[in-house]
DNA sequence: AACCGCTTGTGAACGCCTGAACAAAGTCGC
DNA sequence: GCGACTTTGTTCAGGCGTTCACAAGCGGTT
């Protein structure tokens, strides 16, 4: 009857769900209580076309001829995507980059609470980052057991992140973030998503090199030039 | 015959080989002289297939039956990716993740140089950060045109990115990355990426959910579980 | 010199995602 | 109450990326 047809979700859609949701919040902040497809679609940097495809994978939840209601698609976002429950975070490494990740208000207002910040070094154990302290890499797995936190970010050198992986997921953390330079090797079951800032800029520098088209290289690469030389 | 076959080089692809680039700098630390595609894919977390093909748009540069040549590969993948030449850059929002980018060493070995740090800030600016002065936020346009920077990345509050963009891009800078939360409009010509790190753990959070909400079920899909149902 | 094993390079099929056009449906105005 | 307009939800086709499988080519060996 009711057909709650679980309809599978492409990740890549999840992760235009989660930007929606984010407009949909500042929308709602703004006081407005409705949006059309093709505002919410403009505020997000996507096509409105994809936006509606992207929000049918949930049902029906918008009114024809109106738009969504801000409140509603608000809510039906946060239950897709994880619920609104806080979901604890266990934090490795607290160099630079972790500090900043650490004493990151945007985070904790989605959901994500950091409850364990571990590190190797003596000098940065015992301080407090973003109003929590800083645990000795030992106590990783027993930080692990008592908040419970099912979400890892690793933000250590790369010739650790390996090990750290891995004591994660033997700790029973089944969903980790990693800002390490490595590709991490994980059982079935657990998903890594890789932040990899290094090869965005790489990527920028080529995009920059194509556009001026003047070193040898590109031109090989472009439709109909021939390679000059060599 | 060398036919310069018409070979556009798919962004996934450019993505992937900054990848090999990185772990082929490795190898080389390691005194590896060859490596096989297995073996490389292994190291870059990605299918054997999918390399070679990554690297084929890039011309025959590998030796059959050996493998491919570790200073030859990279520095085939150093040209195509941008040059050696050091690639100037500016960085806007020297808060906590803009330090922790300015202060990083990982960029310099790459070729990424951050010619030119600004902020809004008073406090901030004068400062030092990872060896360069603060600059005033004011500067801008006179930073990008001294240093002929045509990389931005901006790393300051959401709600100025879009103008802080604006004039980088009226400044002359073409490829920009943005770490702020928006969605950035920009003209024909010039490339944005973003990296999202709210998102991601949203992704992690949906991924974590339904692995947890609908176990019973989903067990069955699992790749590991393809028992038939009892 | 010819054979053999190994690895690359590539062609083709498959699946996923994106972009656009169209029909359904609800609301506002009269 | 009814018509017309607006906006959603869906369907369809196209492109892109990924994966598999196999032929081609090179080095080493006899
Ligand atoms: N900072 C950046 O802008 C940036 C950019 C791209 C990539 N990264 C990557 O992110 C990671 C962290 O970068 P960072 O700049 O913060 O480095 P960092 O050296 O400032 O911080 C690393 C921290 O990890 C700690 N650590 C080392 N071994 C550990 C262990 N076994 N267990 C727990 N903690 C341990 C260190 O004590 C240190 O505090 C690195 O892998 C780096 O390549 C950083
Ligand atoms: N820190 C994190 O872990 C993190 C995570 C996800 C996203 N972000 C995003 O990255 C951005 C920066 O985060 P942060 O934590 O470093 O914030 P921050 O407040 O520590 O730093 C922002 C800096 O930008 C400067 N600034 C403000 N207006 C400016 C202007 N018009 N021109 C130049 N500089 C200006 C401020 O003076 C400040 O130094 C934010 O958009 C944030 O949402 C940060």
């Amino acid at each position: 009857m009711s057909e709650s047809r679980p309809r599978i979700v492409p990740e890549a859609t999840v992760a235009r769900l989660a930007v929606y949701l984010r407009v949909l919040a500042g929308l709602a902040d703004g006081g407005r209580s409705s949006v059309s497809s093709g505002e919410l679609a403009s505020a997000a940097g996507v096509n409105p076309a994809g936006l509606r495809k992207d929000l049918s994978y949930l049902g029906p939840c918008g009114v024809r001829g109106v738009g969504y209601s801000v409140a509603g698609l608000r809510e039906r976002l946060t239950e897709v995507l994880g619920g609104e429950r806080s979901r604890p975070c266990v934090l490795v490494g607290i160099g630079r980059l972790g500090s900043a990740l650490a004493d990151y208000a945007g985070f904790a207002s989605r959901g994500f609470e950091f409850v364990g910040l571990l590190d190797s070094d003596p000098r940065t154990v015992g301080t407090e980052v973003g109003g929590l302290p800083v645990h000795p890499a030992e106590e990783l797995e027993a930080v692990v057991a008592r908040t419970g936190a099912t979400i890892g970010v690793i933000t250590t050198p790369a010739e650790v992140a390996q090990t750290v992986c891995d004591r994660l997921v033997a700790a029973g953390v089944r969903s980790i973030l990693n800002f390490a330079p490595v590709a991490l090797t994980v059982p079935a079951g657990v998903d890594v998503r890789k932040v990899d800032l290094s090869v965005e800029l790489q990527v920028l520098a080529f995009l920059d090199q194509q556009r001026d088209g003047s070193a040898p290289v590109v031109a090989a690469l472009r439709a109909d030039a021939r390679e000059p030389v060599r």
